[in-house]
DNA sequence: TATGAATGAGATTTCATTCAT
DNA sequence: TATGAATGAAATCTCATTCAT
């Protein structure tokens, strides 16, 4: 709550997906983590009491963060051009914090796993909001029959995810509008065409 | 090549399989896999050679198996229905082998994994043969303009490894053919409507 | 000196015996401490200026209080009798404080223990309560050839120490008037029958 | 169970217990046993699985050999002589090993320390061979009316535990055999007179 | 007089790997 | 072909102490 400790846990948080991003988050040791953020070791167990403390705060924080970027462009008047909004926004956050995507995608199917209750939460909260949006492209009637929101949703979600890492892994040379082309493609030929 | 020692590195493989679906590849140690596995620990370096080899191992085996698999259904002579029979396939084999799924989808995509060499080329196995059905609908004019195959295919196999799982972890109720169905319209939006 | 701060002292103190009887001196932070006063970590040191300076003042404190028990008891004429009454303060003590005697047996003969230098110092004002005691007794020519008096009073007084603590632990059905009795058959051994 | 484990753990208890007797358990630290002991950390760890389970298997090895020892003086045909031999062995071990016997002193009556399970029943252990010298004592006759043997075998146990460590501690030049007459004048107070 | 975030030295623990059998 | 005790580098974690407020 005090201004030293939140700008303590944010600059832990900064240094830890800095990090991640380079060499994955199952790789970083908590010394690393601790000098990137330019803060003594203890003051990581100070504020998060273990790594996996830290590493369950940042999930909830990165989260956090590509929730509120994509509720930001729930304005958009026309709901399939506010899909693609909402699917372009997911690419620039996946692909400017690839490390943290990287932990999403690994552990956000793993059954017992270590931060599963967590990311169960988390995940809701990111499909309710593409939910939300496809909501209106149904409610405007352009989803075809056949096609339920909820199921839509979760696997647009997935899809975003693991198409944005692809293409920062495998397709690096490709622009996000490319991409976003690729993925709209299918989200056009889910929604009804003009 | 004997066969008990061929029994050895299946033990191995199926061990490390059970244990990965609970804590990842990352989180294995080369006792815990040998202990499940009911052998001593120094087997595994007199098989593998490293922890390294063993997933190294594993990863080409398990590849191996999808393939195998997958190829076995390009007979069919429409080349949307030998798609439609490929996604059944691919979700069944997800279904059955969910620990393997969840280390592709862990590791596939991890910038400087340990694994990350194998797993490249593994990918393009399994991609090339998504591309190639992709290919006889190409060549049978059934794909809309501004697809690309290479990109489509890539983007198919990361949708229907994720979207599978999520089925498996948080939907499990749904029957596969309904999941194959959640893919396929997808695949029709995108593949020419007959 | 003001009644806050010896309010706070003696919170610290309390909290101390608290969960010293859980744990040891040794296995106690200055966290649990505070944490257990209800105050901050620094308050400690504010007032105490280390941990060791914390546990000094309380073993001086504490060996105060039974010293001062003590020797409230040596009015009684008939020097076995005032024995007697010694004993029995003592046991009433110990199971009134048992954290501070456990303590007090677990610190008392810790060879390069962190407290030995107070602890020695202690242990002296007690034993002489005890010596001056068992003087009278031999003044009264009722103490048998060949018993020291300094060396018995170190044996009787880590007895009494010893069994109560026993009788504290392991055999809590038993009244103080039996423990009493079973020390002064010892004692009475000792000194001459009447 | 083979030989080079055995030994490994024979020479990390007898590493501990002799540093044990230096600096006392409390502040030993794992590097320094298994650099007295002559083997690597890991081999602690290998062995004893904790620094907690390597004290708890010295607990019970060390009470074992001081059964074995007291045990080994039972032969004595005077009942009373036999008292005083296992009076003297006690001391001979405790003066030889004071380390463990603090270890003992100080967590045999901690409420619910670490290790006071284990320690409650080599307690019984040890009481119980004492008890048994008592019992021939009694059988003999020789015991007072009053006198309940299983009490006082309780007593006399921490008498001679707390006394032996009090001589060595704070009274190091009496000899063993004054230490034996201080206690056994006690005993032959309440083992009747011949 | 009191606070509590931050520290860092030093402790415990982990685990891939080796090697004698 | 297999074993498992031993290793040690490197990780995680603890905690008495400091200090700005």
């Amino acid at each position: 709550m005090s201004p030293r400790g939140e700008s303590t846990k944010q600059k832990l948080f900064e240094a830890t997906l800095r990090l991640a991003t380079e060499k994955g988050l199952a790789g970083l040791t908590v010394d690393e983590i601790a000098a990137a953020a330019g803060v003594a070791k203890g003051t990581v167990y100070y504020n998060f009491g273990s790594k996996d403390g830290l590493i369950d705060a940042l999930l909830r924080y990165g989260v956090g963060q590509l929730a509120e970027r994509l509720r930001a462009h729930a304005a958009e008047p026309d709901p399939v051009a506010a899909l693609e909004s909402l699917v372009d926004t997911g690419l620039e956050f996946i692909a400017g914090h690839r490390g943290f995507s990287q932990i999403l995608v690994s552990e956000l199917w793993r059954t017992p796993g270590q931060w599963q209750e967590t990311l169960s939460l988390l995940r809701e909260d990111i499909v309710s909001i593409v939910k939300e949006q496809l909501q209106r492209v149904a409610d405007a009637g352009r989803l075809p029959p056949g096609i339920e929101v909820p199921t839509a949703a979760a696997g647009l979600f997935g899809t975003l995810l693991v198409v944005a890492l692809d293409w920062q892994v495998f397709q690096p040379q490709r622009s996000r509008a490319e991409v976003r082309e690729g993925i709209m493609l299918l989200v056009r030929g889910v929604a009804r065409q003009d």
